[in-house]
DNA sequence: CGTGTTTGCGAAAGATTCTTGCGCAGCGGG
DNA sequence: CCCGCTGCGCAAGAATCTTTCGCAAACACG
């Protein structure tokens, strides 16, 4: 899975681009790589297909749409052998609040990036829901006040475009 | 910001297409929506346009381009005054490998989302950079182990789509 | 009830983009 | 020197995008 990929430096501005204008046309995608359509396209399906290119997403507006409440929480499990960790992590995945989760080291065994309408909302989820279920033995949890910063997941510098 | 626009069925479709595929042609996206290609080229528009469609985004296959370790930070600060909060929000926006970050309440000032190529350069990040920033009185790490969910942002439910 | 307004759908057509096939140039190995 | 490999770009047909326009349904109002 981690094929580090030989990349050119066309290829990083490609995902450069693409990281932050996904729905772009692959004519303007190629005026901004510096080369013509065709060869364009084929190195953006080389992308996807070997998996560099994960996917494409559409960033949506959580306070427009009602979600008005965003949180982080941290669990500690009581027992952490791997027969638990998938059992909670295969849990969090029903959880339609949760909309993305980690596995994680350190104080805590998960991190669950929380989205609810309201924060009685997600209140109810972390008392009925998530203290609740077993084996889990501490929750912490951190309201956001507002997101700071919000680049794509992978940083492209001009170091890796020369390279 | 905060418009709560009223979205019909056909609305929240498109919102939960285009959050699982960003890059879906206006044709498919009308075939699976139900109607044809034109309205929904401009409910997809009017939806960029009020903002609730914040963006596109490509997902990036972090491992492969060589970043192998992903990390939170937990921040606390000394002094939370509104100038301090700004100047750390700031400096977040400063250090690349901070990918996104929030502002929280609760234990911890901030959440920190980085990513990068190895551990030592995490380390160095945190020791060089984070704990020798201004103000910042503790810091939390969370060394993830895998991501064990993935949706996007919102929740589209099919509760959504009938009301 | 009738009329005017508003709203949104869908057909049609031209512009743009996508996609494929093919020829060509640069490069390294035999 | 020649050959195979790789990747670019031109060209052409297919698909899509985008605008324009007519139409029907819903609604307000007299």
């Amino acid at each position: 899975m981690p094929i580090k990929a030989d990349l050119d430096a066309i290829d990083w501005k490609i995902l450069r681009e693409l990281q932050r204008d996904g729905r772009m046309t692959n004519v303007e995608l190629s005026r901004r790589v510096g080369i013509s359509a065709p060869p364009c396209l084929r190195r953006v399906k080389r992308l996807e297909e070997t998996g560099i290119i994960r996917g494409y997403r559409a960033l949506l507006n959580a306070p427009a749409l009602g979600m008005d409440v965003v949180a982080f929480c941290l669990i500690g499990l009581h027992h952490q052998a791997d027969a638990e960790l998938k059992a909670f992590a295969e849990r969090t995945r029903s959880w339609p609040i949760v909309r993305d989760a980690w596995m994680v080291s350190g104080e805590s065994d998960f991190l669950l990036h929380c989205v609810t309408r309201d924060l009685s909302t997600f209140q109810s989820f972390v008392i009925e829901e998530l203290t609740s279920t077993p084996n889990v033995d501490t929750v912490r949890t951190a309201l956001t006040i507002r997101q700071v910063k919000d680049e794509g997941l992978v940083e492209i510098s001009a170091l890796n475009q020369t390279q």
